[in-house]
DNA sequence: CCATCAATACGAACTGATTCGTAGATTTAG
DNA sequence: CTAAATCTACGAATCAGTTCGTATTGATGG
């Protein structure tokens, strides 16, 4: 468990999404991700990653040359930071109005357990 | 109605909080308002204004010597480009999740308002 | 009129994030 | 063995955000 939480940059917080998609994954594979919608050099992305790894938001493990990379970032503790930080400054902190807005505009089709988990909660308020 | 909608930094984003909340403001209400939880000089948050008012990120009227700052980002407009962010890097794309995030996480007594909206978007889901 | 007070304007330093070029090291192909 | 390809390391430039001190301006009271 890491003792201090750091808020990731938002360059810092795409690598990390990538991370917990691919799980597990070398500069280039991060770098393929990335580069699919933003333009971004390798060698930036490169960076990112070793500062990243200095300050402890990924581990690595290195085989033959290429070096395999991993978040160590707690996602749930990261949901919970920014979730809160969006309501208090953007959605006058009422977690309800942030429900909304999420609910509201996308064209997600949501799966039959996350609906049931939904109603769920919305009964028991 | 602006052109481009540019992204507030943090610092932006909380001084354009309280104005929101207090509709217009001068230097020395936004300052006081921030100085409640945060420390910070009354000259940085001079400053801020004044760089957000170049960016037109807001408008301000002068009377007498005082300068009385109003927001004109387009708070819905920020609301959806956020949440998508937080969405799309930190939730894997599905609103439902941030929504369940943002009903667990919290304290928050719900109104009844609320509350009926709440279940009128899940039961179309 | 002058001193004081209350504001704003502005420059400059500092910090952090990002980007990229280049060097160096290691692997692979021929 | 050597050349080419593939990586990582690293320095350095640039840019953006933040902070604050000081100068300046304008209003007000005596």
């Amino acid at each position: 468990m890491p003792p201090k939480m750091q808020k990731p940059t938002e360059g810092e917080l795409e690598i990390l999404s990538v991370l917990w998609e691919l799980e597990r994954a070398s500069v280039k594979e991060v770098h393929q991700k990335l580069s699919a919608y933003k333009q971004t050099g390798y060698t930036t992305t490169l960076k990112l990653l070793q500062l990243m790894f200095e300050k402890e938001m990924v581990t690595r493990i290195e085989t033959g040359r290429k070096h395999i990379y991993q978040s160590s970032v707690d996602r749930n503790a990261l949901r919970e930071q920014q979730t809160n930080r969006l309501i208090g400054h953007l959605f006058e902190g009422s977690p309800v109005q942030l429900a909304l807005q999420a609910l509201n505009s996308s064209y997600y089709r949501a799966s039959a357990a996350e609906i049931s988990e939904l109603k769920k909660i919305v009964a028991a308020l």
